[in-house]
DNA sequence: AGAAACATGTAAGGTGTTACATGATTCG
DNA sequence: CGAATCATGTAACACCTTACATGTTTCT
């Protein structure tokens, strides 16, 4: 369950209520884990009930303030300090280019050539959010930036990936 | 809904049981796309109830092989012919990696040792199995080989990067 | 005053995981 | 004859998505 894990984290950094933190996963996190509403508010409160959280303040329109307690801390710090297990991967693209060959060798060149000019596009959005902030500084800063610099080498090395494969095709 | 594809593209490179289909899923299709055996059966009798494959015909032990019909076939190509959207990520270890700052220095640097590590055997692991076979021929092995080629630079670039954010992490 | 942003919540339906449950056939 | 493999299925529970539903505060 790492939804709950990653709301540890966020409010590890700072309290934080249901909205602030479903803009967070929209913009800082949404390269790594993401989270619809609905999941947020109502794992906000399965983490009330089970003593990890609790509302430490009330402000305007029902905000409610949560904040880490010393079991959600432990168990913060338990998951960061287990092993990770080697995750499952399930990557529609590559789904996709396992089945190529039953498309016409036109067809799947362009599906590659698509992917490429993806993955282009987005390495000029990572490299403008690089420029556009400083990544020293706070702890969830220097990791964005590593996180961020991930993202940037996968994008790269998808995009070298569809242009060699573009060759490794059956001449159209 | 992808498993549904991913079922789709293996019955049509042959008529095949829900356990050959399983095995696929545990084989070449590993590193792609996972399925557990419930999920597999379930959705074979949903697809035969949408008459996009049919039991063609039964064998020994309660076997029962499925074939593709016109509208499975139909429904796999539109699959493989609309443009894919950019896919959500999800990554545990990424999320680890940004709440690395919550750990003390030394066990950040554990953390991403092991991840190196990881990546490393995973590397032998692709390159023993590039080499066990012949990958020319049908369709499925030609692709069967980009896909493997995408899991050898993937983990080459997550390897990559652990040692680059070594080196970004304030010393111990 | 109206729009935008803030703020929370519920319900239905889909998808995925784990565990349970059963039996037939083949191979040594 | 016993073990391994082949073979299918169900049930409970966890998780995620989409859509609906509502009300407040701030800004212009």
């Amino acid at each position: 369950m790492s939804l709950r894990h990653a709301l540890l984290g966020l409010l590890a950094d700072r309290p934080s209520s249901g909205y602030d933190l479903m803009k967070l996963f929209d913009t800082t996190l949404a390269s790594v884990w993401k989270a619809t509403q609905s999941q947020v508010y109502g794992e906000l409160t399965r983490m009330t009930d089970a003593g990890l959280v609790e509302v430490a303040a009330e402000g305007p329109r029902g905000r409610k303030e949560y904040a880490l307690l010393p079991d959600g801390r432990a168990e913060l710090q338990r998951w960061l300090t287990t092993p990770a297990q080697p995750q499952p991967l399930r990557s529609e693209w590559m789904l996709r280019v396992f089945f190529l060959g039953f498309l016409p060798a036109e067809q799947a060149r362009e599906q590659l050539e698509g992917m490429a000019e993806a993955e282009a596009r987005q390495i000029v959005e990572l490299e403008a959010l690089l420029a556009s902030r400083d990544w020293t500084g706070d702890p969830l800063s220097v990791s964005g930036r590593l996180v961020l610099e991930y993202g940037l080498r996968g994008s790269a090395m998808k995009q070298e990936w569809a242009r060699w494969a573009l060759g490794e095709l059956p001449a159209s």
